[in-house]
DNA sequence: ATTCACTATGAATTATCGTTCATTTTAGCG
DNA sequence: CGCTAAAATGAACGATAATTCATAGTGAAT
């Protein structure tokens, strides 16, 4: 290679992170100025304001607003899903544990992201199909880790046997609630409670009496 | 009371009744536009002709556009409230039975109103605070009965103690799943395989396993 | 110093839409 | 048939907001 072409390269890879690092900073405004309004209630001027640049710079970073809620969203699915296995990792091989690690993880993160889950559910019907297969699809993804947990606590006989497809789309639909029913919950519920009576509740029903005290930390609230 | 007052009472009556049914045509019109394209991108106008009325007959009926979305989720979610009862009144006494019966018909009318549900969730920070109060009274007010039944068999001892308003708020959510995630369920689940899958996993942690055969209708898919 | 490519600006454009209101139609009644 | 009040209409208004584009700044290379 020629001393040229890595110049060349060089300022490409700077030019590269310059466009990241503008792009992350566009993101992260709107989901702070949507988590105040609204997707629909944010105009691009506002937009522009809290990310402290010109209107005219946000179309040369994205095509448009609807690309821009699109970003947002994917922008928080995919750090869901590369937070989950790591911490799913750390307590060892264990199914159970495992899966507990996990949903334990999952609301965690929900409660980090409370209001970007709710944009999600919110404005995911704006978005045109090919954005919403997109979202479908690292959802899925990220809720791969748990589904294996299941899977593997099912295969040893840990884990009562059930649909494990099922169970996952559950487990998940109850982190959620934490963001979806806050106004509900939070009164009575930290986070921390919240998943202690969570994780109880559903070991109870998927563990089988016969392996039940070896999980006693877990069952009982 | 003299004969022109019952006179204009029953004029009074007869308006009233032409009001309702207007209003009504005009919320089901909404409801219609609403799962096609969403609050934001209705216009008053496509709103008008759907209900094959005027634009400016809507302001006689409504105060606005977001008075029109509140009176659509109200309605909703009262037919919700008014229809939970009555089914589980029909199986009786048993605690267990009554919350089963409650849950499937939650999770069918969730499956007859999928695209109001969706609403709900998607449209509801667009209300004002004082619509916002008035949906989460009503959604309170609906789990009444599962939370009755739920607390019902706790006392007797049919049901394994734990927080009822906890159990109740995860039954609803798993039900708001069936629309939530439909294009995750619909191609593996119809309704009723969900209903029976979903209370098979549920009343396997709330019921203890000593009274699990009296039940093996439920808890077995 | 000048050029050049890239980055950034924000006023102007264009379009849409919620709301109003002057006007018309309808229905009931003497 | 008029008469009146209620019901209904839809063009016009005013405001907002997404997008474009002519212009300006920036800084590295010649």
């Amino acid at each position: 290679m020629s001393l040229a072409e890595s110049i060349s390269e060089m300022e490409e890879a700077v030019r590269s992170l310059r466009r990241d690092a503008r792009r992350r900073q566009v993101l992260d405004a709107a989901v702070a100025v949507m988590q105040r309004t609204g997707f629909h209630e944010m105009s691009m001027q506002a937009l522009a304001n809290e990310a402290s640049v010109s209107v005219g710079l946000l179309y040369t970073y994205f095509g448009g607003k609807e690309e821009i809620l699109l970003a947002a969203v994917l922008d928080i699915l995919n750090s869901f899903r590369d937070q989950l296995r790591p911490a799913m990792d750390a307590v060892g091989d264990d199914p159970v544990e495992r899966l507990a690690a996990g949903f334990r993880r999952y609301t965690e993160i929900v409660d980090e992201n409370r209001d970007a889950v709710l944009l999600t559910y919110r404005e995911s019907r704006t978005l045109d199909h090919a954005g919403l297969e997109q979202i479908k699809e690292l959802e899925v993804e990220t809720s791969a880790p748990l589904r294996d947990a299941v899977e593997a606590g099912m295969a040893r006989g840990i884990i009562r046997s059930a649909d494990p497809d099922l169970v996952t789309y559950d487990l998940m639909m109850l982190a959620h609630a934490w963001a979806l029913k806050a106004w509900h919950f939070e009164p009575k519920y930290s986070v921390e409670t919240f998943i202690r009576a969570q994780t109880a509740l559903v070991l109870q029903s998927l563990i089988p009496p016969s392996r039940r005290s070896h999980y006693r930390h877990l069952v009982e609230g």
